[in-house]
RNA sequence: GGAGAGGUGGCUGAGUGGCCGAAAGCGGCGGUCUUGAAAACCGUUGAGGGUUUAUCCCCUCCCAGGGUUCGAAUCCCUGCUUCUCCGCCA
């Protein structure tokens, strides 16, 4: 959610600023009822007021013993006028909501035009591709014989899911624990556990809803739950309505959670293997700062991703999503993508954004800065540290061998109990 | 699942129809005292919004949503939630 002071103070910017969305808005309709709210809120709060001293009247006239009928017939009217302007009142504050809240965030300054994600900027890469002297096979046939199976999941569930046996799901595992030990010890994330079901309230606060419910797998019970898409919606609402102390700040949280994707605008799209699953793991970061300190928690967050990528040796590159690539809550977003040499391509693996105040007004997020002594909205930063499926496709074809063998990175040994080689 | 008791400001906690946006204490902030600190004492200290150049003024908020009333933190209904006891359970 965007600040509504702004849209009254200096609504030619906020036109520019959308204009940079390529987001259509209506300016018009938002004065006309901007307009309209200015009006009869003060209507209503004057009949408030009126209210609100008659009444107080009374009490007194009670007190002191007086006959109040007289009183009582005054304020007769009242009720009524009342009741009508607050109805008024609440119908177009619904619409303003409803029309503020599908608004998306502005960009960063620097965040470059563009439609999709042709128009990306390439920031930087690093690792060496691995060079092979053989057709490199992609994960779906070098998991084959491995445990790795589509068919027996589509049984199980249906299409977009994956069983994972034996080594294979033992190398995921691995990959999870590196990523949390990693940013545990040498980030200083706090691990946290969370719920995998959310209520709407929570996705409204990261702003999934009310726009992208169709993403998401709903639960049909009482009460209305959802399966969680990211760790971000449970996490970072950790922080919803609520004040936090300044000596907390910042917070850095990381969490492995299931994610659940409906997928319902990807038909035909990567429906080989793993890369688009109704259901994936992920290690998530998730920052929470004060406005000032938000830039530079999002490059710092940034590189904690890359840290693990460089650990497990993945050839990889930075990316600067341009306006028409990043996401409806963010200002600004870094993807890594890591290089998949079963596709002859980069891929995403880690999505890191920096929502400024946009989550953080929606969810009523706030800390006490002590040079004010006033809540300030809250800063949130987040980004996958990393997708975990895809690290171990990734794994899977950049540490193939000849024979479709993989091989183990040195940074996962620890966790493979002396596996050394899948085969 | 059954029975009972609660949800009030940053925290503890009083308040059962008007003088309550809310006692008191703790914490925070400012000051007096002190070489400095502590203690003590004095003062101050909720959030959101409207109008305004600004001050002023006004409105809303005591878990949430409805209702009763001229008037609700207080009474009624519904929901959520916390705690205690019993049962069941990974």
């Amino acid at each position: 959610m965007l600040d509504p002071q702004l849209f009254r103070s200096d609504l030619d910017s906020v036109k520019l600023q959308l204009d940079r969305r390529s987001y259509d808005f209506d300016a018009s309709a938002y004065e006309a009822l901007e307009s309209k709210r200015k009006v009869v809120q003060i209507k209503t709060q004057e009949l408030q007021n009126e209210r609100n001293k008659s009444s107080k009247g009374i009490g007194q006239a009670k007190a002191k013993g007086e006959d109040i009928q007289p009183l009582l017939d005054q304020v007769q009217h009242l009720g009524d006028q009342l009741k009508q302007a607050e109805a008024e009142l609440s119908e177009i504050q619904q619409q303003m909501t409803a029309l503020m809240e599908a608004i998306p965030n502005f960009l960063d300054e620097l965040v470059p035009a563009g439609k999709d994600e042709e128009d990306n900027v390439e920031l930087s890469r690093w690792g060496e591709k691995p060079v092979f002297s053989f057709q490199p096979k992609d994960h779906v046939d070098l998991g084959e014989n491995k445990g790795l199976d589509f068919e027996i999941a589509a049984k199980i569930a249906c299409a977009r899911f994956a069983v994972l046996k034996g080594p294979l799901a033992r190398l995921q595992r691995a990959i999870i624990q590196l990523m949390l030990d990693t940013h545990t010890a040498e980030h200083e994330y706090e691990e946290t556990y969370v719920p995998f079901l959310v209520n709407a309230d929570s996705l409204y606060g990261t702003g999934q809803l009310p726009k992208f419910e169709e993403d998401l797998f709903k639960a049909s019970s009482n009460p209305d739950l959802y399966l969680i898409p990211t760790a971000e919606v449970p996490v970072t609402n950790i922080v919803r309505d609520s004040i936090v102390d300044a000596k907390q700040m910042p917070l850095k949280f990381v969490c492995h959670t299931p994610c659940f994707r409906s997928e319902a605008g990807a038909y035909g799209r990567d429906v080989r293997g793993l890369i688009r699953q109704h259901q994936f793991e992920k290690v998530e970061l998730v920052q929470i700062v004060s406005a000032a300190d938000s830039e530079k928690a999002h490059e710092e967050l940034t590189q904690h991703a890359e840290n693990i990528l460089q650990k497990l040796k993945l050839p990889y590159r930075k990316v600067l999503l341009c306006a028409g690539d990043t996401g409806f809550s963010s200002s600004k977003t870094y993807d890594l993508e890591v290089w998949l040499p079963g596709q002859d391509s980069y891929r995403e693996i880690s999505s890191c954004s920096n929502f400024k105040d946009f989550q953080a007004r929606r969810m009523q997020a706030r800390w006490r800065n002590p040079e004010t002594g006033k809540p300030e909205l809250v800063h949130t930063v987040n980004g996958s540290g990393l997708a975990a499926g895809r690290t171990l496709i990734a794994v899977m074809e950049n540490y193939q061998d000849e024979q479709g063998r993989i091989h183990i990175p040195e940074a996962l040994k620890p966790y493979m109990t002396g596996i050394e080689i899948i085969e």
